[in-house]
DNA sequence: AACTATCCCAACCGCGCGGTG
DNA sequence: ACACCGCGCGGTTGGGATAGT
């Protein structure tokens, strides 16, 4: 258990950042634009280590950062997203924009899971306490399973039982709450709509490649792991809550599926700064919700950032190449119009309660005012994020382990 | 005021993956 | 096929800040 190969340099600074070093990290990025990690701190002056500068500028120097608190809203968010990706900081973090994977874990583990436990919720399973105690209490054949491929994770694998529908596959159960407090309320995202036309969020999410123990959510396999193949249209998602015995149903929209399906290629969610941007302009940077004297110099020296010729990038390159591989030809050019529609719409997990389901398990932690996306919140989670509105897009989801999760609205009942 | 406990967060660490030679 | 390297991810830790006694 020796220290990564990169440390094994000798006299190589560790522990806090001063505000010198984050200035010469900020000027040779600055200069440069993000290159080889290895060759960052030799280049800029630093006796640090590439990983050490390379986490340095992502969770502190970036310029497009938001510190300061979480919203309720982005607590909601994290909550909801936890539920069905589990501890996959960076997938959750991309959908927060101007937050870093550890900012969300930090919150996660110094606050969120804490709150969830006061209010009786198992924060691994987003399950009732009583309920993840029970299964505890019979281990089934697949809980051994489960224990020996080593998750740091306690997961009870039961076998569901099935609501009195006797025709749903016992496959797609899945207890998640989320098919409950994700609706959507489409009047705030889609004013074609009118007051009598019920909207449905549509949650695709093909299998996956692999199959580990943190795909699972509860006692059930997690959204990711129900196969959903093209074969599958007009056939309707259940999600059951089995707490309450009442199944939501989720309609495949066929009109859409094949395209949902799909990744599109030219789907580039990327930030690309120019040099000619002048951060002045930018809200996010000048809007001052920064705190600390070490940001104040921050915030001076970002107000020049990219001063030079370079143009930098970060952002998901590497699920780009991941879409190409995930990708079906087919119809492309007609799908990159369906694409544009599905991307213009904001992806926005809701707790409105749209039907007869039962309430969020998180109807406790989720103030009823804050809901996400409400007739009446279309100012203060968007207003919060200026121009980050809306809260994030269908182009932000894609990543490895995710390919396929999509999200996409359509008129159904 | 002094001490202790707890919280919070920046940073470290090991591991796995993908690219390359 | 293999080794090496760089990178990104998630778990963990150390220490400063804050609250409680």
């Amino acid at each position: 258990m020796g220290r990564h190969s990169c440390c094994y340099k000798q006299k190589l600074r560790k522990g806090l950042w001063s505000p010198d070093e984050d200035e010469k990290l900020l000027n040779y990025i600055t200069k440069h634009g993000l290159g080889c990690w290895s060759s960052v701190p030799k280049l800029a002056g630093l006796q640090r280590c590439g990983k050490s500068c390379r986490l340095r500028w992502i969770n502190y120097l970036r310029p497009d950062l938001k510190r300061g608190a979480f919203s309720q809203q982005e607590e909601n968010l994290i909550l909801e997203l936890h539920a069905v990706l589990g501890n996959r900081w960076s997938q959750i973090a991309a959908q927060l924009p101007g937050r870093t994977d550890n900012e969300i874990k930090n919150l996660w583990n110094s606050c969120l899971k804490k709150k969830l436990r006061q209010r009786g919720i198992d924060p691994n399973t987003h399950k009732p306490l009583s309920e993840v105690e029970n299964d505890k209490d019979k281990p089934s054949i697949a809980d051994k399973k489960l224990a020996s491929v080593g998750s740091n994770e306690v997961y009870s694998f039961v076998e569901p039982k099935k609501p009195n529908q006797g025709s749903i596959p016992p496959e797609r159960y899945n207890p998640l709450e989320f098919s409950t407090s994700s609706k959507i309320n489409n009047k705030s995202s889609n004013n074609n709509l009118t007051s009598s036309t019920t909207s449905t969020q549509e949650l695709l999410l093909d299998s996956i490649n692999s199959c580990r123990p943190s795909d699972m959510v509860g006692n059930y396999f997690s959204l990711q792991h129900l196969n959903y193949g093209p074969n599958m249209n007009n056939t309707p998602i259940y999600m059951s809550d089995l707490n309450s015995g009442i199944t939501s149903t989720i309609l495949h929209n066929s009109a859409s599926t094949s395209s949902i399906l799909q990744t599109p290629t030219h789907v580039k969610p990327t930030v690309t700064l120019h040099s000619n941007n002048n951060f002045n302009n930018n809200p996010s940077i000048s809007s001052g919700d920064i705190d600390g004297n070490r940001s104040t110099m921050q915030l001076q020296n970002n107000t020049n950032f990219l001063r030079n010729n370079s143009t930098m990038t970060w952002g998901m390159e590497e699920s780009v190449k991941a879409d190409k591989d995930a990708i079906s030809l087919q119809g492309e050019e007609q799908e990159e119009i369906k694409w544009s529609e599905y991307l213009n719409t904001p992806f926005l997990l809701g707790n409105t309660v749209q039907n007869q389901t039962s309430q969020s398990i998180y109807s406790d932690v989720i103030k009823p005012e804050s809901g996400f996306i409400t007739e009446d919140s279309s100012t203060g989670w968007q207003q919060h994020n200026q121009q980050h509105q809306p809260a994030f897009q269908l182009s932000d989801i894609y990543n490895k382990d995710l390919q396929r999760f999509s999200v996409a609205f359509g008129q159904t009942l």
